[in-house]
RNA sequence: GUCCCAGUAGCUCAGCUGGAUAGAGCAACAGCCUUCUAAGCUGUGGGUCGCAGGUUCGAAUCCUGCCUGGGACGCCA
């Protein structure tokens, strides 16, 4: 914030060498009420070094500062508190607003470089449960998120498409299964039959043998075995594809975990010439005891390849194919294990970019204070929660907006908006205890309410425009716009610490702020009142659409202009 | 047993690299629509910041120990 810079060097000015400006600017602080000023020094650091008591260091310094920036410059018990000449700095940031638009709080830490991100990454012939939302959403508002800060972002969805259950389910289609039954509601029948071999293998052991065998000649690339193998895959596929249209994500690549397949080999061949495989109880391992770590299982004792081998592979291959700087991977926190032993891995290989390898954990969806298990056929369906908040939002609008347009559209986007700000707005690690009414809820703290602040303000806009009324950059002196102000400075900020935390909840919450203050704004001021500051005001108000809709749309959230 | 994460208002959560009076949203109660969308705004009540020590001018924030909850700990992913 260049405002703070230029704070931090007109203290040092009077300062002397004791603090460099660097420092001077790590501490001024914002301080917490709107009574205490924009800024504030604080001076015990200085008392401590002059030997001075920091109430008198403080008035001291608050007599000899000045800039035309600054309207006052007060000290208060310990601190020097800095207020801003609201004309002029309101004025210049609406103005750089108006001319950046949505490139506002662009942030120039990447120069295109790519960053993959790995999310979502459902399995195949699963149903898509309220635990692959949060993977699903982070990592899209962590895309757009890069994106913004001047990266390109490679969105992949590793899918779980391999893997022993596939002899299972075929097995089981083999002897139970409808092809029609399948064709019309796929992953529901697939989970069916999933169930059922489980069921009938506790009787009859030798179903196990079968799907073994089953699964054997998927590996070896048996015609009907992989038929069978590519059509679940493609019919899953499909629906989850409807899920992702409803969220309005894409994907750049779905390679999951098949894709690796015939490049394993040549991974388990590197950890051996470069001598890091050690045999233990019958399997290969990489030992990681300098860490003081288990190690990173890469053989079974049948000559199988595990996940790690897998995870390692992708890793070589995406840096092969994209040359990434960083490689996100969104994934549940109970992996945090897992990938501390790759990415370790992947160090002991030499490879240079292994420091650039991040696992952004999150917290699980609880029920009752406990993980959602999946087995108990206790899920909650994703597309069900959705659609009912959809339904939710098109009754809202038809009780209070009937004769809106494109009804339908907008009930969708405030529906899945609703849903998905529900999940961003906690921090990413915390756990969520799954609550269908807060998915449900449109006020206080939500999707909906965002939106509908900027659709509020849209609406403003277009009754402006329809008077022809221009908005123009017109310094602004009140309190309510101020904080509104202040609340628009802080948006490059709150894009920074999102990026550098991978934390989209920062996004989430500066939103909301933005959007309380804008709402108490609009309570408290007319905005098309003709008078000499119509025009700033109207500024002020395509600000905060210009700011919402982008913040919004970081988080993957639409911004209907009414509704 | 070892390691990781969390413990703030009745509920769900903020509180930035320690700083000035502990903050929202729900829920409860009381107000505000002849005026730009009331999915909004205003007000009231509600907190030993898990417990105990320590570091210092100052700790919800940092360190140690303990308690509670959750998770991970070799052939699943």
């Amino acid at each position: 914030m260049e405002l703070k810079q230029l704070y931090a060097h007109e203290l040092s000015k009077h300062i002397g060498e004791s603090l460099t400006v660097t420092e001077l600017e790590e501490l001024i602080e914002k301080p917490k009420y709107a009574k205490q000023g924009d800024l504030a020094f604080p001076c015990f650091a200085l008392a401590k070094i002059k030997r001075q008591s920091p109430v008198e260091i403080a008035k001291g310094l608050a007599q000899v500062i000045h800039h035309t920036l600054f309207a006052k410059i007060e000290a208060n018990g310990p601190y020097v508190n800095c207020f801003f000449d609201k004309h002029q700095v309101s004025a210049a940031w609406m103005k750089q607003i108006l001319l950046k638009g949505n490139h506002y709080g662009d942030v120039q830490v990447g120069n295109g470089e790519q960053i993959t991100i790995d999310f979502s990454s459902p399995n195949i012939a699963k149903p898509f449960s309220m635990g692959h939302l949060r993977s699903t959403v982070i990592g899209n508002a962590l895309a757009n998120i890069v994106e913004k800060c001047g990266y390109h972002a490679v969105r992949i969805n590793h899918l779980g498409d391999w893997g022993t259950q596939f002899g299972k389910l075929i097995t089981a289609y083999k002897h139970w299964g409808v092809e029609e039954k399948v064709r019309a509601n796929p992953i529901p029948e697939l989970l069916k039959l999933y169930v059922e071999f489980h069921e009938k293998a506790i009787e009859s052991p030798a179903l196990e043998d079968e799907a073994r065998a089953w699964f054997k000649k998927l590996e070896d690339g048996e015609a009907e075995a992989h038929q069978l193998w590519e059509w679940f895959r493609d019919v899953s596929l499909q629906e989850f594809n409807r899920i992702y249209e409803l969220l309005g994500i894409h994907f750049d690549s779905y390679h999951g975990e098949a894709f690796y397949n015939d490049k394993m080999e040549r991974t388990v061949e590197l950890l051996q010439e470069k001598g890091l495989l050690s045999p233990s109880k019958g399997a290969e391992v990489v030992r990681l005891d300098e860490y003081d770590l288990p190690p990173c299982l890469i053989k079974k004792s049948d000559g199988a390849t595990l996940y790690a081998t897998r995870d390692l592979t992708a890793a070589r291959y995406r840096q092969d194919t994209y040359h990434f700087a960083k490689a996100i991977y969104v994934v549940g926190q109970e992996q945090q294990l897992h990938f501390r032993q790759v990415f370790l891995t992947l160090e002991k290989m030499n490879y240079p970019w292994a420091k650039d390898m991040v696992h952004v954990p999150f917290g699980f969806i609880l029920k009752n204070g406990k993980k959602m298990s999946t087995r108990k056929g206790k899920v909650v369906l994703l597309e069900k929660v959705i659609e009912e908040a959809i339904e939710l939002a098109a009754k809202n609008i038809e009780a209070k907006n009937p004769t809106l347009k494109n009804k339908h559209e907008v009930a969708k986007q405030v529906g899945v908006g609703a849903i998905i700000f529900q999940d961003l707005r906690h921090e990413r690690q915390n756990h969520i205890e799954f609550s269908l009414e807060g998915m449900l809820k449109f006020e206080g703290m939500t999707g909906p309410y965002v939106q509908y602040t900027h659709a509020r303000a849209c609406s403003i806009l277009a009754n402006a425009a329809a008077q022809a009324i221009q908005p123009s950059a017109i310094g602004l002196t009140d309190d309510y716009s101020w904080a509104v102000i202040k609340q628009l400075m802080a948006f490059p900020n709150a894009i920074e610490t999102a990026f550098k935390q991978f934390e989209p909840s920062e996004i989430a919450k500066y939103v909301f702020q933005l959007s309380q203050e804008f709402n108490k704004y609009y309570n408290q001021v007319k905005v098309l009142q003709a008078d000499e500051h119509m025009q700033g005001r109207l500024a002020l108000v395509q600000c905060v659409t210009i700011v919402l809709k982008e913040g919004l749309r970081l988080l993957g959230l639409k911004a209907p202009e009414s509704m």
